[in-house]
DNA sequence: GTAGTTGCAAAACCTTTGCAAAGGC
DNA sequence: GCCTTTGCAAAGGTTTTGCAACTAC
């Protein structure tokens, strides 16, 4: 909606991505504050904060958990998986999704012991998608 | 690791229960506080995330969002999946998962526009695994 | 010079916890 | 009656925000 925000590049910008894309584990905006501070000692974790989020707004990172702060709760114990909307947050199951993992079993996981997944698709629930007709 | 606690059903968590239960979409804790808080006035807060906690211990419930109350931010943008253990909370890259979603195209998503999903697996980390070898 | 950014500190959130009183069993 | 659970309120931890000074362009 916004043409006129022309970024700049900050040197707490640059150190911000350039090591973020060190890491092959992905780090809390805290844990990635505590690297950076090495090269940077003045920088404040507000900016860690509000980089990070311009960086995965113009999508040069990945922000995971998707705007996911607050935990959500299933009353459903039967396995299925869920959607989120990436526009209110809401939460709703998915059954029957055709997914085959068989393949995956007997990989090497990086030394991880497997104990379950979670398969979330996001997107558009019905309600954000008609915006209230006449607006 | 404690057989001395014995759980009783008090009318709180019957209600916390039966609330979460009758729900398709998956509340937050302040959500559900609201819900229940129509039927049982003086319920505070405190006491829906406590029993929420052991509901969810005892397998009554599923929480999503498994101890993630922290975004993590990821410098790789090639498309790929995550492991996370459960013990110490560290995130690592998966690649090449054989994951067949394609029979899932033009499926019904509830009314859902699907933009993309999240693949997680969870699990001990090989770090938590070996236990310091003498401990 | 202009306007996006920073550092700092305070505020806003979500969640957890201590404690005395209440209430299942 | 014993011991778990509650309500309340305060604390803890993460993320956001207001603002004057700063700086990339």
């Amino acid at each position: 909606m916004s043409a006129g925000k022309r970024p700049r590049n900050t040197r707490q910008r640059q150190v911000i991505l350039e090591e973020l894309r060190k890491l092959t584990c992905h780090p809390t905006a805290v844990g990635l504050y505590e690297i950076v501070r090495l090269r940077l000692p003045r920088i404040s974790l507000g900016t860690v904060y509000r980089n990070l989020e311009r960086l995965a707004q113009r999508g040069e990172i990945r922000k995971l958990e998707l705007g996911t702060t607050q935990a959500r709760f299933d009353g459903d114990l039967q396995p299925h998986d869920h959607v989120r909307c990436v526009e209110c947050g809401r939460v709703d199951d998915i059954h029957d999704v055709p997914l085959d993992l068989c393949g995956a079993a007997g990989k090497d996981w990086g030394g991880y012991e497997i104990l379950g997944r979670r398969l979330e698709f996001y997107g558009i629930c019905p309600s954000c998608r008609k915006p209230t007709k006449g607006a």
